[in-house]
DNA sequence: CTTGAAAAAGCGTTAGC
DNA sequence: GCTAACGCTTTTTCAAG
């Protein structure tokens, strides 16, 4: 796990990060000096090692008309984590679950709704599965910012670990 | 702000959700009923509105080798959490920021890295603006899970709205 | 706002280097 | 592993209801 990329893999993601559906292949490939083809191959290559695990709409869910965003921590037990972030991710109007590594508070879950009866339905939805809420707030703007520093991050960093263009692939 | 959107527009946005990459306006128009010309325009309508902001392929960072993933809370002052917000979304590493409406601890700041020297330099950054880091927790995993409710939420509540087809657009 | 048809562009596959 | 070329699919554009 934790594959090294190259200087087209890192170009390709950050074209993707740009605009995912309307990038084309062939304008990545004018971009970084290869054949469409081969950005196509890139692609499939990223997308099943699971480096790209899939390409989502960002949604202004206030202009949607789901006008609350509330960001809940809550704490579950360390060991079972994981079981408990898929059961918070099933539940209604969940859009980000967050798990952490160390701490009381280890799972942060961002939901929208819109009306505190969603809001209260969520919280009672989180409650049966088993978690305690340790804290709500009430959240005004989300900004998902694609990493942005696959591309241009410095060429020193780049050359200096190796991966540059003769990968193990 | 916040549009009524109808079913074909909520149809729109769960599709693309599933795969905003590889799901093409036909494949939407099938199973909608309307025909791929009506899905194309709609889109355009939901861009130019704001309510899709953009698409971003999900990436899984551990994968990417990018294995430190850190959840700041920041304090900055309220009147200009805007402006703060804007300069901690520039800073390299920054993937994910989170305005919130009350409290003191009101920016939450999602990083990646590779070793602690990002870490550190994004905390710096952090500084460097003008911003108090509340505390900081590393992070496991995040699971980005795109609203999943825009289609079969349940159709008692659409009728209830009113917006099913004739909207005012 | 929606539709349908023709032209242009992009994609997946295969074969060759 | 990269590239080129094929047939097929998709998008774009535009006229029309």
């Amino acid at each position: 796990m934790g594959r090294d990329l190259d200087d087209v893999d890192r170009s390709i993601l950050y074209l993707l990060q740009t605009d995912a559906r309307n990038t084309t292949a062939q304008e990545i490939a004018d971009q970084v000096g290869v054949s469409a083809s081969t950005v196509r191959n890139r692609i499939d290559t990223l997308e099943t090692d699971g480096i790209i695990q899939g390409y989502h709409p960002e949604i202004d869910y206030e202009a949607a008309n789901l006008p609350l965003q509330v960001s809940f921590v809550v704490t579950v037990p360390p060991t079972e984590l994981t079981d408990y972030s898929e059961q918070v991710r099933g539940i209604q109007g969940v859009i980000d679950v967050r798990e952490m590594l160390t701490g009381r508070r280890n799972i942060h879950v961002d939901v929208v709704g819109t009306s505190t009866r969603d809001i209260t339905r969520i919280t009672d939805a989180i409650h049966d599965i088993g978690a305690e809420i340790e804290s709500s707030e009430m959240m005004r703007r989300r900004h998902v910012q694609p990493f942005n520093h696959f591309f241009l991050q410095g060429t020193d960093d780049m050359s200096a670990r190796g991966d540059d263009s003769e990968g193990e692939r």
